[in-house]
RNA sequence: GCCCCGGUGGUGAAAUUGGUAGACACGCAGGACUUAAAAUCCUGUUUACAGCAAUGUAAGUAACGGUUCAACUCCGUUCCGGGGCACCA
């Protein structure tokens, strides 16, 4: 028997997926364990080989613990909103919608190759509006909380707008706040939500209408296109991550990321304390205001800088400098943030004319404009001291402004002392004292004076959150006038709608604000907007307000809380009721559902006709609710509204006769003239102009909490229930690449805190423990072709590829000018000149060096006949220079995998060629989870050797067979004899290894660890059943098809995925006695076998009497003898 | 520029975290089986020098310097490669 991988692993990956083996259940005895992916984005080009190394390992682990006795909870879904696929729809058409689908599909049959144990029934996509209601809700949850300082934590916003209310704040009383208008009150709010909209700039670009991402501007100008950029303001939505910057640092130390993990986390945060002070300018009306690390070097200030985009630049700037100002200005805003802090070489500033006052010694200073000052950053304003930092210190001497020195002899003149060990001189009160002391001095000394204080400041900004994009969440978010108004919760999801073009709107709008007829929305007069518009004294005016209703906002908010609370989420009848009248399917006529009507919420009305459908659920035969609905119904009918019952069984069982009677009813009242229209919901345009937010969330917003859904993923009434969250708890494991080191896992930490202040989950870290896994790079592969310049009559024609290509050496020695080499060339060269029939002369050879797809090319060897077939044919009848051997070689570069480059594999093919478990053990084997790495496949072999090896531990190799008729029979190798203590001592060194490596994550050294093990069985030749089933468990997270086959084969029952991992017996491993190196002044010298237990004094002993030793120890003194138990043994002379 | 990571044979890498540098593989070379090929198995494989050989000596973990009985591992400086730097995901 064969080890036919290819059928035993499709039998298998149907088989678990008949059987659901990889499902999970909320509910289990076992203890729990969750093991998450960074879950993909569905890019166009599939999956390459990158993609699984994060996916093997964390699968590994799943079914490593799974096989432990753990409940574990491993889903995979999809990170479907994004750029890409907008980009695409823009070039070609296609609804990313569409393509995104097409992308996932193919995404989960390749990863379904790889036989990854995830429970699909939990999957997740980003852009599933299923999905993406809750991000909103979320969304609006962060927009209707406030970060308390006292209580540090999230609060609902309705807890500040009652204590303005009731106290008012530092800034206004109560009677103030209750007499501004409610716009005003808005805007004081706004400055309080954690999600909360401003003005930010963006990189703006006039030619493509469009705003840019930084990588997309490429020095100051679009990198498709070469068109100029700017900065634009535009109104944006921002997360207010910078309130939970101290909590996001303390929560760094509950977690177990590495420690340059969360060392780049905290300098993302880069909190740090200093000062704030101000330095008065010119006259002194206005004031500067800094912020610094180091006020104690306040007396080495020689200038200050302020960032361009400063505001006060235009009012400082001294009439004589405008010009110039002007001229600088327009120069930075064509620069990009990165570019600014960048270039380092070229130094650049504008002075502004103005002074200001040092405020301690009264000294005038300076002010100028410098790009490497950011806006963002700070008070976007510093005091330069020259003498102790770099930057300031070339910027002086760029522009020859005196440098004063306040640090002594720690100053030489050449460069900057960033030293805080120094003593200060020139420093007036400071004087004498090291600079470290003087910083809380000078601090007290600043609030003194009252012209100051002591400052805590974060690097991080807080989190742009809108994108001018189509392909994104909508925000549940409407504007009146300058007013933000957020979507009930019940109005959710806010389906994107359906683009048929995916050009940027005007003005830097995103494509949504195209859409008019979405934009200008129809205000569903929402009980969440209801409340917030007060009501007046005046009942006529309610009646004008409300619409419908006739009652005092009294009885209306009573009615209405009773409905809220009646209000059930869609049952199996409503939803068919409402497929079936959605979308005017009858007659034309339009159905609102949950439409509120005097208080009211029927489930369906048409307002043209005045008709309201109802479905009696259960909770009707309730008493209480028997009035109400009565009463309802007689208001209802006082207002010349028609009401048709059905049950719950007339429209799950006769859905025809519900169509039917609604039908006809309609077509009554179409003709009946007292079903008058009822008032339709207001418009916009008119007296309340509204209008919907354009811009999209941005990628991290649905991933900023996918791993919850996971816990939950179906649940209709809320994103993740409590109970859910109690019981998965954190992500244990969590498994993605260090390119999310700050984006997505500070905001997913961010969110987490939120959530957890608003009470809805009871943990506030959403990853216990990170793993990194490196990013596989791609090796791209290059040929060199000959190209020439041919003479034609005296000129010199342009250079011409001509099809001869060049092996990688031999083109080498052409570089580097080798003259035989070029004479050689220069020959072929000629021989197709004439077999081109030319009779024009070569002036010049040279080489053209091109890309060639790197599935072609074992190691650097290129596969000469794929190669000519390529693109069809392109090559067919090129001809090829090999090297001496007879091959021919490719260059090498290690680049970005990617399609345009040609250096993407394909896990498919390696699948179909070696198997899945070949392919999931190369992919371990290929180095450290954690290390990036260039992609080769060509040690893939050897583990598929290993694999084979394995098979033929079970069964006779029938190559090896010569008789067919020997090969019918007796091919199984095992047998059931109780193994031998050196047979047992190779399965428990083997589980000790496999079972620490696992844990570590060292999954390359557990490969080797198998390999060895199966290495030595074969040498022992043992085939005992009790050794082989517990290698089989042992290896069958790694290899978990061909495991599952032997494990049946061996006739054990029930699946290996549910197998009881090995227990490790130690005292299979005891050793008598240890090989101990000893080492003469460190370097080896000899080796000596001592029993394990020997003393310092025995082994001393037995090395004074080794002869290598005594060699050595020839004519000179023993100086020292080290003795390392159970290590080594160092003799010092 | 700033932050983080990495650099070990021809190649991917290993090294119990300061204790025998190169496990396990790939590749290559030689051999066995075979008419042959594939498959499989065996032997060798850091470099230099010496030796028929077992082996020995020296050098060696990007470069230089330091700490230590002992450094791939810790410290300092430099060079090179990778990731991130807020609208790629």
């Amino acid at each position: 028997m064969e080890y036919n991988f290819r059928e035993i692993e499709q039998k298998w990956q149907q088989q678990w997926k008949d059987s659901n083996a990889y499902k999970v259940s909320n509910e289990s005895p076992k203890p729990k364990y969750y093991v998450l992916d960074m879950f993909p984005y569905p890019s166009g080009a599939g999956l390459h080989v990158g993609h699984p190394l994060g996916y093997i390992a964390s699968d590994i682990y799943s079914r490593y613990k799974r096989l432990k006795g753990f409940n574990v909870l491993h889903p995979m879904g999809f990170d479907s909103f994004g750029l890409p696929a907008e980009q695409y729809a823009l070039e070609t058409g296609q609804h990313p919608a569409v393509t995104t689908e097409k992308n996932i599909e193919t995404f989960k049959a390749q990863l379904d190759k790889i036989g990854f144990c995830y429970d699909w029934s939990r999957e997740v996509r980003t852009s599933d509006p299923s999905y993406y209601k809750w991000t909103q809700k979320i969304f609006l949850d962060l927009f209707n909380s406030y970060f308390c300082h006292i209580q540090q934590k999230a609060r609902p916003i309705a807890d500040l707008i009652e204590k303005y209310k009731t106290q008012g704040n530092k800034n206004f009383t109560a009677a103030q706040w209750n007499a501004y208008s409610k716009a005003e009150q808005e805007a004081i709010l706004m400055n309080r939500r954690l999600a909360f909209s401003s003005f930010g700039e963006v990189n703006w670009c006039e030619a493509l209408g469009t705003v840019l991402a930084n990588d997309e501007v490429v020095n100051g100008v679009s990198e498709r296109g070469g068109h100029p950029v700017v900065k634009k303001k535009m109104r944006q939505w921002y997360l207010r991550i910078t309130a939970y910057a101290d909590r996001l640092l303390q929560g760094l130390e509950t977690v177990q990321f590495s420690e340059p993990m969360k060392e780049m986390q905290r300098n993302w945060i880069g909190r740090s304390e200093g000062a704030e002070m101000q330095f008065a300018v010119g006259s002194g009306q206005l004031a500067i205001n800094v912020y610094t690390t180091r006020p104690d070097t306040i007396f080495g200030v020689d200038f200050l800088v302020l960032a361009p985009e400063h505001t006060l630049v235009n009012q400082i700037t001294t009439d004589s400098e405008k010009e110039k100002i002007e001229e600088y200005l327009t120069y930075v805003k064509s620069r990009s943030d990165r570019e600014r802090m960048s270039e380092v070489k070229q130094i650049t500033g504008c002075f502004t004319g103005a002074y200001a006052t040092n405020p301690f010694n009264g000294k005038p200073i300076p002010v100028w404009i410098a790009e490497y000052v950011l806006a963002g950053y700070g008070t976007g304003a510093i005091m330069a001291v020259p003498c102790g930092d770099q930057r300031d210190f070339a910027f002086a001497k760029h522009f020859s402004i005196p440098i004063t020195n306040i640090i002594g002899e720690h100053y030489n003149g050449e460069d900057a002392n960033p030293t805080k060990e120094a003593t200060l001189q020139n420093s007036d009160f400071l004087n004498g004292m090291l600079m470290k002391d003087a910083i809380a001095v000078a601090i007290n000394k600043i609030e003194e004076l009252g012209i100051g204080k002591r400052k805590v400041n974060y690097r991080m900004r807080d989190a742009g959150f809108s994108r001018q994009r189509y392909w994104g969440e909508p925000f549940p978010i409407v504007w009146q006038d300058e007013t933000a108004i957020a979507l009930a919760e019940t109005d959710l999801p806010l389906e994107l709608p359906y683009a048929e073009k995916y050009g940027p709107g005007p003005e830097g709008e995103g494509p949504l604000a195209n859409m008019t007829d979405w934009v200008n929305f129809t205000p569903n007069p929402s009980p969440k907007e209801r409340e917030l518009q007060e009501p007046s004294e005046d009942k006529s005016e309610d009646l004008q307000t409300w619409g419908y209703m006739n009652s005092s906002y009294e009885e209306w908010r009573k009615t209405f809380e009773f409905a809220k609370q009646n209000r059930k989420n869609l049952t199996e009848a409503e939803d068919k009721i409402w497929q079936l009248v959605r979308n005017r399917n009858i007659n034309d006529n339009k159905f609102r559902r949950q439409h509120p009507i005097a208080g009211f919420i029927p489930d369906f009305v048409c307002l043209e006709r005045k008709l309201i459908v109802e479905i009696d659920g259960g909770y009707h035969d309730n008493e209480e609710q028997i009035v109400y609905d009565k009463a309802r119904e007689n208001w209802l009918k006082e207002f010349g509204f028609d009401i048709i019952r059905f049950t719950n069984e007339q429209v799950l069982n006769d859905i025809n006769y519900v169509k039917k009677t609604i039908a006809e009813r309609l077509e009554e009242l179409a003709e009946n003239a007292k079903s008058a229209q009822a008032p339709l919901p207001r418009r916009g345009g008119g007296e309340v102009s509204l209008r919907r937010e354009t811009s999209t969330m941005p990628g991290y917003a649905g991933s900023s909490w996918y791993f919850l859904r996971y816990m939950d993923p179906t649940n209709t009434e809320t994103f993740c229930v409590r109970k859910a969250s109690d019981y998965w708890n954190q992500v244990d494991v969590y498994v993605g690449g260090t390119e999310h080191a700050v984006g997505h896992l500070l905001y997913s930490r961010m969110w987490t805190k939120v959530l957890y202040d608003l009470g809805y989950i009871g943990f506030e870290e959403p990853f216990k423990k990170l793993v990194n896994q490196g990013m596989i790079q791609g090796s791209s592969r290059f040929v060199y072709k000959l190209a020439w310049n041919l003479l034609v009559g005296d000129d010199v024609d342009s250079k011409k590829l001509i099809n001869i290509f060049i092996s990688k050496n031999f083109a080498d020695k052409v570089n580097d000018g080798d003259l035989e080499a070029i004479k050689f060339l220069k020959e072929k060269a000629k021989e197709v000149l004439v077999k081109m029939n030319l009779s024009m002369d070569i002036f010049e050879i040279s080489l053209y060096k091109t890309r060639v797809d790197v599935n072609f090319v074992n190691g650097n060897e290129l596969d000469i006949n794929q190669f000519r077939e390529w693109r069809n044919n392109e090559n067919y009848s090129a001809e090829f220079i090999y090297e001496s051997d007879s091959k021919f070689l490719c260059e090498a570069e290690v680049e970005k995998m990617s399609k345009s480059k040609y250096n993407t594999v394909n896990p498919d093919e390696l699948c179909n060629k070696y198997g899945a478990d070949t392919f999931r053990m190369y992919e371990m084997f290929l180095g450290p989870v954690e290390q990036s790495k260039p992609w080769d496949t060509k040690g893939i072999e050897g583990v598929h050797r290993f694999l084979k090896k394995l098979w033929r531990l079970f069964f006779a190799d029938i190559s090896a067979v010569p008789s067919p008729v020997e090969r019918g029979r007796g091919e199984a190798k095992w047998v059931d004899e109780k193994p031998t203590d050196a047979e047992y001592k190779i399965l428990h060194k083997t589980i000790k290894k496999i079972e620490q490596d696992t844990e570590n994550f060292s999954y390359n050294t557990a490969v080797a660890a198998f390999m060895i093990s199966v290495n030595e069985l074969a040498d022992a030749k043992c085939y005992k059943k009790e050794i082989l089933s517990a290698v089989l468990i042992l290896l069958s997270p790694y290899a978990p098809h061909i495991a599952e086959e032997l494990w049946h084969a061996l006739g054990n029952e029930g699946s290996i995925l549910d197998a009881t991992y090995p227990t490790l017996e130690e005292k299979y491993l005891v050793e008598a006695t240890k090989e101990y190196p000893v080492s003469i002044n460190g370097k080896m010298r000899s080796a000596i076998n001592l029993p394990t237990e020997a003393t310092e004094e025995e082994a001393k002993q037995a090395v004074l009497s080794n002869e290598v030793i005594l060699k050595w120890l020839e004519g000179k003194e023993l100086k020292k003898f080290i003795f390392v138990k159970g290590r080594m043994i160092n003799v010092v002379i």
